[in-house]
RNA sequence: GCGGACGUAGCCGAAUUUGGUAUAGGCGCCAGACUUAGGAUCUGGUGUGCGAAAGCACAUGUGGGUUCGAGUCCCACCGUCCGCACCA
């Protein structure tokens, strides 16, 4: 198929240029200053917002799908009469700048500087408006000095702290990553195998908000179900038990575990410990078991996360040559190591109960260790370890309770005889926040050999990216290569000192960026607390779902810091979130590395940004990815098409007249389709919205094709209706349409059009009548028919007549005014 | 393995409120009009089967069930997608 062929006549509005009147209109808006507001209004706030993008620098259809939807939800706001924030920043710091400088040698500064005026251009090409004069970039000293300034602030709060632990480790991208990056054991970025290492590390005290971040969601319910309990299950909340078993080969050591089941101690037939655990070196020094001991643990470092999970059928581990002694009842246990204990969960040691817990069974099958049951399976139970509820059985003091109840009268137990205590836990860890490369935000921090780690004093930030020469990493920040750099003085006692060379995870920035935003270009403090009590909570959040954890929980996590701090009253950022879909082509995410991205370019010459925008919306459910086709742009273009040449007087005829039943009827239509678009632009139902647009224009111009043409002063009531609903969608040429309609304003400002409801409930609809359930009649009754009129109704038409063939109807069920259905 | 969502014309999809006219809208396709021409525009058609037509029957992954009535609710199965996956 030929698709880009210049148009001829008639087609594609020969009187519409596309590229003179998007480029008028944009320049219009800008002029106007369309979306620049500020904090006094006497309208409601509105805060709109998009995750900031990554200034890749193409934009491609899948990504012009989203602003398309933040773009038509601030058009329709203002014109829904709200104050709307509307920001734009960029995301700028991060790896494919970096990686390209390492490439290039270009500065990853120039890079990204360069590809933020790109983008610029191509979302001002789109028509979309933002307050620019609240614009961030978090790669600018402006921007990262705040970050700096918080990361502060947290560090004085206890809330950032320096730790020895074995970290995450990427060695493609040869840095460190959060737990959060670590997807199947692989690197989320590049999906590289991911390893351990023992590193000292940044960490953010997330740990300690688990419980209140947790908790909140429960406020949330604007938000996607399944991003809450992608966040729970994160979280990872148990409650249970803590205690501790005394090791009887050697006296004054014992082992503390933690467990869910409790009840179920009596069942326990030996205990295990994660090979990295403290004591497992005590137990075996000097003993038969230390060399054999030692081997399976320098092993099992070894291997990598997704290794060991991929062998989780086989449970490996030895004995220890010692014994513990269960408290419940005194039974001796052997005492063993296995990888499929972890020592970042819990104490890193657990009870094993062979008949309650299906990974003890396959261990204890393994490795011939005793089997007792302690909750009765139900009589069909056919499988292995049984983990359902039931009777206490072999449990001393606890037969016959039910796990609730048992669990209840052993912590009980635990907590008399001062052996154990009911505690909570969290799979959540600390988040790791320091990375070993260039182009990110420096941690503000000096290490002096007298003070130790000292916040680098306000006054003296930021604390500036330095240049470097070489932009490699080598298991180590390339800031640490520069002297001029590292080398500094104390800010406590003046004494040499040096500074920190990680920078900070990305997703620091992008922690906060939302609160800087409302208050930009403060140069005193990151944020004025009225500025960011005005506009917060976002009223609409909108990105994809990849961050239903990352970005959106690190978010939730400052906005509670920040609250506490008493930067900020609001305690959860996102009121309503909104995760879309993405654009699928060739049966993949629409993206460079795939190779299967459509670039908007052509299509706005052929059709115009409108157009492009107008399929975006339609495309499909708003939530699903959509499947890209060329020929949808054409669709929503023939239809702008029918729009511009109905106001432009080259489609039907309108004639002065008094009105007519016709008239009437398109005047209805009109009502109900600003109801309906206005409820589904609510619900985020924007293809059905452009669809219902689509059915009216049709309505309108059959109307106005027919024999008798359209009544002028209708259509001059009607058609504007018409422009105010597709102005948020197809901006420029209903901006342009409703200049040559005779208005000075700006269509952007003027109201959202109002439905007269009395016009919308029609006063006669269509009856069904069924047989047996099958529609066999309809018939034109009023609305508000009572249950007998429409009974009798049905039972008079004709056709329900002959197929009685005078019989009587066993049942009749009404249900007027939509069906009747007679049962024969 | 566990949990969740979904499955509707040739394709993308609609059916919001409470179970009540299934297939709106678009793409594509077929025929016609205008035309030197059509890939513009306009008109008509477009689930399947039988029928000249009116109409009838059958169609929402498959098989059952509840109901006067099921795309919608329940059960089982098949398929697709997503999340979690040694978290004690």
């Amino acid at each position: 198929m030929v698709l880009f062929q210049p148009h001829r006549d008639g087609r594609n509005m020969a009187s519409y240029d596309i590229a003179a009147i998007e480029a008028k209109w944009q320049d219009r808006w800008e002029a106007a200053a369309l979306a620049r507001v500020g904090e006094e209004s006497d309208r409601p706030k509105f805060y709109n917002l998009q995750m900031y993008p990554y200034p890749s620098g193409e934009l491609h259809m899948g990504h012009l799908r989203n602003y398309t939807y933040t773009d038509l939800l601030s058009r329709y706001k203002t014109m829904r009469g709200y104050n709307v924030l509307a920001p734009m920043g960029w995301d700028s710091f991060g790896l494919p700048a970096e990686n390209a400088a390492i490439k290039t040698g270009i500065h990853p500064r120039d890079f990204t500087e360069s590809r933020i005026v790109k983008m610029k251009e191509q979302l001002r090409r789109l028509g979309n408006v933002y307050d620019w004069d609240r614009e961030v970039a978090c790669h600018r000293p402006d921007y990262y000095r705040w970050t700096q300034w918080l990361f502060i602030r947290f560090f004085n709060e206890g809330l950032a702290y320096k730790k020895d632990a074995p970290v995450n480790w990427c060695p493609q991208d040869q840095t460190v990553l959060a737990n959060e990056q670590v997807i199947n054991g692989e690197c989320e970025r590049c999906g590289s195998v991911v390893i351990k290492r023992n590193l000292s590390q940044w960490f953010f005290k997330i740990t300690d908000y688990a419980q209140r971040l947790l908790d909140d969601l429960d406020m949330l319910d604007a938000w996607p179900d399944r991003v809450r309990t992608m966040q729970r299950n994160w979280i990872g909340r148990s409650e249970g038990a803590q205690f501790s078993m005394a090791v009887t080969e050697r006296p004054g050591i014992s082992i503390d575990v933690y467990t869910t089941r409790p009840d179920t101690s009596f069942g326990m037939t030996f205990v295990v410990l994660a090979p990295e655990h403290p004591l497992v070196t005590d137990l075996t020094v000097g003993t038969e078991y230390e060399e054999p001991v030692a081997a399976f643990v320098a092993q099992v470092s070894k291997v990598s996360e997704v290794d060991r999970l991929a062998g989780s059928e086989d449970k490996r581990g030895l004995f220890l040559g010692v014994h513990a002694t269960n408290p419940v009842n005194g039974a001796q246990m052997p005492i063993y190591i296995a990888d499929y204990v972890l020592m970042g969960y819990g104490t890193g040691a657990i009870m094993a109960v062979p008949g309650q817990d299906q990974r003890d069974w396959d261990f204890a099958t393994e490795h011939g260790i005793d089997i007792i049951r302690t909750v009765e399976p139900p009589p069909d139970f056919d499988g292995e370890a049984y983990t359902g509820d039931g009777v206490a059985i072999n449990s001393d003091f606890l037969n016959g309770l039910d796990m609730a109840e048992a669990k209840a009268k052993i912590i009980d137990w635990f907590e008399e005889q001062g052996t154990g205590e009911r505690t909570v836990q969290f799979r959540l860890r600390d988040w790791l926040i320091s990375r070993q490369r260039y182009w990110g935000c420096p941690i503000p921090i000096v290490n002096c050999a007298s003070c130790g780690a000292v916040p680098v004093p306000d006054d003296q930030l930021p604390v500036l990216l330095p240049d470097v020469d070489n932009y490699k990493p080598e298991g180590k920040s390339p800031l640490a290569a520069v002297d001029s750099f590292v080398n500094t003085t104390c800010p406590s006692c003046g004494g040499p000192a040096t500074r920190e060379t990680d920078t900070m995870d990305t997703f620091v920035d992008s922690s906060w960026y939302f609160l800087r935003y409302t208050d930009a270009r403060n140069e005193t403090e990151p944020f004025g607390r009225a500025n960011a009590d005005y506009w917060m909570a976002i009223d609409q959040y909108i990105g994809g779902v990849e961050h239903a954890i990352l970005h959106l929980l690190y978010a939730r996590f400052f906005t509670k810091v920040l609250h506490d701090l008493g930067h900020v009253s609001v305690e959860e950022p996102f009121s309503a979130l909104f995760t879309q879909g993405m654009i699928v082509k060739d049966g993949a995410k629409m993206s460079k590395s795939k190779g299967n991205v459509v670039s908007p370019d052509r299509y706005y010459e052929r059709y115009g940004a409108d157009a492009i925008r107008l399929y975006e919306l339609f495309i499909g459910p708003a939530t699903d990815d959509a499947i890209w086709n060329d020929n949808g742009v054409e669709g929503t273009s023939r239809f702008l098409d029918r729009i511009w040449r109905m106001g432009t007087g080259d489609l039907g005829t309108l004639v002065e007249r008094d009105v007519t039943a016709a008239d009437n009827e398109i005047v209805k239509v009109v009502h109900r389709t600003v109801k309906k678009v206005t409820k589904d632009i609510d619900r985020f139902a924007f293809n059905t919205a452009v669809a219902a647009l689509m059915e009216c224009s049709n309505a309108l111009a059959s109307w106005m094709r027919s024999d008798d043409g359209g009544n002028r002063a209708v259509f001059a009531d009607v058609y504007p209706m018409m422009l105010k609903l597709l102005a948020p969608m197809a901006p420029h040429m209903t901006h342009e349409l409703w200049e040559r309609i005779g208005h000075s304003t700006i269509l952007a400002t003027v109201p959202w059009p109002e439905w007269d409801e009395a016009l919308v409930t029609v006063a006669s609809v269509t009856l069904v009548v069924q047989v047996n359930g099958k529609v066999r009649d309809r018939i034109e009754v009023p609305v508000g028919i009572s249950d007998d009129d429409a009974t009798e109704a049905a039972l008079a038409s004709p056709k329900i007549q002959a197929i009685l063939a005078g019989a009587e109807p066993r049942r009749v069920i009404a249900r007027p005014p939509k069906i009747v259905n007679v049962v024969i």
